[in-house]
DNA sequence: AGACATTTAAATGTCTGACAAATGAAAAGT
DNA sequence: ACTTTTCATTTGTCAGACATTTAAATGTCT
């Protein structure tokens, strides 16, 4: 077997790649099993610790699930919708979280891919998604409703809005947009949006899915894309001029408050 | 440290996202530098081989880079939109591969989410976003070009194309429905496409995108995926055709030929 | 004093060998 | 025929060791 002692990379690394291709081009399939720890160790000629290694980025990427026991062993996964969803967010949150994104930018390529779907939607959403999308607005309206809960309550109904098209690949898709920045958004602006208006765009944007009328669908998300975008640059110039009338006394704030930034884990 | 023995989970896999959590929370930023393995191994009260199985699944998903040396170590890493878009690409295409999809859903999603950039693109296209384009289309016309380069200069002009819109959220998202799907549907497809017809359509999006025109760039993109979907079609009913014709003679051949199943890896 | 060479300590990368725990198959017993 | 026991296989985990890399600290010479 090749791996090149001379590499750059780990020895982990290159079997993990190796491995990985051999996924994806198709020498490998789904629930194939692959050979035991002892075995790849011998015929990759390293030690069972690195095998082990090599294995464990695998498992990270959900490509294989592993079985104690005899006939046990890895296995070759099958990666779900929701396991390739889950990763999708993941990686765009933290895309987002460690570069420096405008809010526009951020808010632009959101709504734009949101808008993509309201063909799909206004030709395949069925009576369940309507149902979910009722049931989040009638959420969005419970008085005593935390701003944690709001915001899940905003993605749900956004999530159940594009499963309107009835593709589940567009769904996947547009999980990185709406699952991983609506938060981010929220977090930007809840302080000073209304709710009041947002239920107001929930509900003409539910009832042009009811009727099935794409036009009117990407109005409204047209009309939330500006809402958002006024209210986030609002909350920046807010921002800036508190910062320029404390920037004498206080000189670095510039960073998010969030991060406690403790460095240890404990 | 918190780390339960009785949970289902490997310890490697629980320390993993005690630290994951601990970078997309904020409370490790951007260059931090993680404890050393040693000292990893006394906080969560485990060998060293196990902190060193947590920490490359870490790596396996570009959350950590290491350092060897005195004063190296594991470092939070910041997440490029190179590294989230091949991350993103690759899931993707386990993902397409992996489940039934028919191809029209792959063509709708890929295609729907491709107009959602015509406007941006129509705005903010500058010069090189063109030259890129028209190198493209210089390669699709070279008479000795072999199918996977024709394929690979396919997805390099749509690539050129999103990155238009000067939005490189917008393009990292894209990512995941051009370069994932288009090399599936090319090899479905590559048989029966005419090169001739697709230069034609590329270079009117092209002509469209010189003259910041999306109602035309949408139009011919709807034109391609009119196509494609036509295509594809028309390929799985040959394909139909011939396997009722041999299925009294030969059973299996459901799945792609494609994949070699030796089940070793050597 | 400053520039260069050497040493050294800290950290990851890797290996060996071992034991524990889980698990399904085969053997033994009823 | 069914149940129980045994057993081999395989992953999960640990301990200890050595190799390699790296940069700071130290020493040496001009």
């Amino acid at each position: 077997m090749k791996i090149d002692p001379n590499s750059a990379a780990d020895f982990s690394a290159q079997i993990a790649k190796a491995i990985r291709d051999a996924i994806i081009s198709g020498d490998l399939i789904v629930d194939d099993r692959l050979p035991s720890e002892q075995e790849l160790a011998e015929q990759f000629d390293v030690s069972r610790p690195t095998i082990r290694e090599a294995l464990k980025r695998l498992a990270a990427q959900s490509l294989i699930r592993t079985q104690r026991g005899a006939f046990g062993g890895a296995f070759v996964r099958r990666l779900s919708y929701e396991e390739a969803r889950k990763q999708h967010v993941t990686t765009s949150t933290l895309l987002l979280s460690m570069n420096e994104i405008s809010f526009d930018t951020a808010c632009q390529a959101r709504f734009a891919m949101e808008r993509s779907c309201v063909r799909l939607v206004a030709q395949n959403r069925i009576q369940a998604h309507l149902d979910a999308m009722a049931h989040e607005l009638a959420v969005q309206q419970l008085p005593d409703l935390s701003d944690e809960a709001f915001c899940g309550s905003d993605v749900a109904f956004h999530r159940a809005l594009v499963d309107g098209s009835g593709n589940p690949v567009l769904s996947y898709q547009m999980a990185g947009a709406i699952e991983a920045m609506q938060p981010l958004m929220n977090m930007i602006t809840f302080t000073d949006r209304s709710r009041a208006e947002i239920v107001d765009m929930h509900t003409a944007l539910f009832a042009a899915a009811t009727d099935r009328d794409a036009t009117r669908l990407e109005q409204e998300l047209i009309r939330l894309e500006d809402y958002t975008l006024t209210l986030g640059r609002s909350v920046f110039e807010k921002r800036q001029s508190l910062r320029a009338a404390r920037s004498v006394s206080n000189e670095r704030t510039k960073s998010s408050p969030i991060i406690s930034q403790n460095g240890g884990l404990s």
